[in-house]
DNA sequence: AGCTCATGTGAACGGCTTTTACATGAGCCG
DNA sequence: CGGCTCATGTAAAAGCCGTTCACATGAGCT
């Protein structure tokens, strides 16, 4: 297998041709082996089949590449959150839940982009596009949280859209960091990470006079009339949102 | 200034006489500047006034100095915990609260325990003694939860106080990680981690149908009544736990 | 065809981690 | 008190990494 490294050579030239790319792409698979702390420069050139210095034709240094990689993390979760979000359909509480799905899935299944956003340790506000793709990637939570203030059972105070978006954004960054992400999976729970935070948010919401049953509402018009007898009653399924103790 | 050196080896002579302790200390210093990722073993040699090798007499390499502090900040973490706890005085939910707030305090003035702890990468069961002192870190958590579960209004179901140990835990350590540690306390934010993470605790809590005011109980006698008039409103401040929207 | 400039190379510097052979001296034993 | 021993510290070296610099290559334009 000696030959590898001279056939790569002779199959692309002196040229690499997209080494920005390639770059990105083994960096990525290295972050998710080691870490983004494991990761090094020098790895990811070898696995793209250059020099050790090439990569510093296309990134200012190590950190540059990581906030790139970071960068499309934000941007690759905020479609995911869209997605998930679907514009509340189809009603607004689920599709809300559906979003915090989506975060734990994310975390879950990138967890090379997870760990470069959230974990890599570099500063928020080194890169001004990568805080501006951080900011989007909160806004979709925040319209819904906005969304979902606007429903919020008359009498009661209405709760700040922004502060019910940091809130359910701490749950879910809070979950994902402590049990659903590498080495921090192998805590034991008596749950899976998906339902201790669908409860979660369901409680959350009930705490806040929110009905958390799941069924059709009107577009937007008046809020499901909340029962009167108990909000504590409302809607959720039998056993309460955890499901009944064994 | 060039005699420094000579001069502290004259001080201390061949042998430093407690090397571990001054390696703990420096590391814990470069760690609180520089971050666990950008702390080097080297240089907490340097510190101590010592060659780079002789920290191998004392550790088995960098992760091991590492993972040492961590197990010291979970320790001390357990102890402010159990003491902002103070066995469930005056109430269970003002004690409770008051844990919250001690999780906050400690990432934001033990920056270097807290980095080590949670965001040094390494795996929590890399040291069986590092898992241990998390675990009883943790139990504090739990054990004021089940105290907070028997207090659960009757007639709703129980909930697990497990699952409300682990809530209580994402929350703070979610505002912990977002909002209220070195970079990430620049999002700027319409209030204070800590009144965000009460406001959060409260409105889950209540979720939950627990009275969320604040005054002396019963030993732990009967929980005292809820307001039938609906939870929603008992006992919060006015304005519920989130003060005025402007 | 020739030029130019983006892109890649190799060598070199300094720093870090870890290992190894050797130095020192504190504490114990006779 | 004298000598031994072993924990503790040192220097040197190997191997890796990040980063820079002068130089090579060849793709694309004129």
């Amino acid at each position: 297998m000696s030959w590898r490294k001279e056939e790569r050579r002779a199959e692309r030239g002196y040229h690499h041709g997209n080494l920005k790319e390639a770059l990105l792409q083994a960096a990525l698979g290295l972050i998710a082996e080691k870490g983004a702390a494991g990761f090094t420069f020098a790895d990811a050139a070898r696995m793209a089949g250059v020099s050790a210095a090439a990569p510093y034709r296309h990134f200012r240094d190590r950190d540059e590449l990581l906030s790139s990689i970071a960068q499309r993390g934000f941007e690759q979760f905020e479609a995911r959150l869209t997605a998930a979000w679907d514009d509340g359909r189809p009603d607004t509480v689920t599709a809300f839940e559906r979003v915090g799905r989506a975060y734990l899935a994310f975390a879950r299944e990138e967890p090379a982009f997870y760990n470069a956003m959230f974990e890599s340790g570099l500063p928020v506000d080194a890169n001004a596009a990568l805080q501006a793709a951080s900011e989007r990637a909160f806004n979709v939570i925040r319209a819904a949280a906005e969304r979902l203030a606007a429903l919020a059972p008359p009498g009661a105070p209405r709760p700040p859209a922004m502060m019910m978006a940091l809130h359910i954004w701490s749950m879910a960054h809070g979950v994902a960091s402590l049990f659903s992400r590498g080495d921090a999976a192998r805590r034991k729970l008596p749950m899976s990470p998906d339902e201790l935070l669908e409860a979660e948010v369901l409680i959350y919401l009930r705490g806040l006079g929110f009905p958390t049953e799941r069924r059709p509402q009107a577009k937007s018009a008046e809020p499901p009339p909340v029962p009167p007898e108990a909000p504590s009653g409302s809607g959720v399924p039998p056993g309460g949102p955890w499901g009944k103790p064994k």
